[in-house]
DNA sequence: GTGTCTGCAAATTATTTGCACGTTG
DNA sequence: CAACGTGCAAATAATTTGCAGACAC
């Protein structure tokens, strides 16, 4: 497990520093998390663990695209490992945010949506906002 | 065109001041706009206008669903005026914002997306990052 | 007239940077 | 051992707050 993040690491030229793998391990664990998230959970493997060290590792990580922003209305932005395309089912209420599969069909219904229009489309993100298994019974 | 502007303001509820006014037209006028421009603009009409009154009017607008929180990946969040649902193309070079329909498939779809999940869906929101007109020559 | 709103300044929170030192490859 | 990464502290940026005076209604 630890191995597998090591060996991506390497294909991406990056030094597999600990601090590093905990990172990324927690954003693994979790599917999504924000800078103080990671942090907190972070500084527990790893005591001298620094919010620098979280903010540089996230930004350099994202450049490359090992990473994923995820930014939501109302929350900080989470981070996610970058995968195949797939959308988000969003809580407004905790801000937990789960995946679920991307299917073809909304690919090629975005496509349809654009035609015609000059822009270059290179990603499409579908996040769904409402209220997770947790918050719905106590808010409705 | 201000006057419909004083018209909504007053069925919310809330006091038609100069500066509230000012800042839902720049936001109308511009489609989408982030903190910062909304303050650089507004302030060329209002020079005594203050940053503390765009964050105070533009949360307050935010929770009142007058306007609505565009969060964008890389770029600071914009504001929109709260209409009916519609999907957004995102420069990912300039941070523009575009809007698009918001076709009844993609609706649809989504919904088959969520079917036999635990959460219950209350905004859909299609964002398609990419190269909008103006940098998509300069960048391909 | 009064309750809301503004503008200012200060406080708080979020993010970035520089640099000396440590560690990976 | 060279390049890269870390941790700390300081700098900068972003957002929030408190409060006194101003203004909408």
């Amino acid at each position: 497990m630890q191995n597998r993040i090591v060996d991506i690491l390497k294909e991406y030229g990056l030094k597999a520093t600990p601090q590093r793998v905990t990172i990324l391990s927690v954003i693994e664990k979790h599917g999504h998390a924000n800078i103080d998230e990671i942090y907190k959970e972070a500084k527990e493997k790893h005591t001298t663990m620094s919010l620098a060290t979280v903010y540089k590792n996230v930004t350099s990580l994202v450049a490359m695209k090992l990473l994923k922003e995820v930014a939501l209305n109302n929350f900080k932005s989470k981070y996610e490992i970058n995968k195949i395309p797939h959308s988000h089912l969003v809580c407004k209420n905790c801000g937990e945010v789960e995946d679920i599969d991307l299917t073809n069909e909304i690919e090629s219904d975005a496509s349809k949506l654009i035609e015609g229009k000059d822009f270059l489309a290179e990603d499409i993100e579908l996040n769904i906002y409402g209220l997770c298994h947790n918050c719905k019974p106590s808010l409705t």
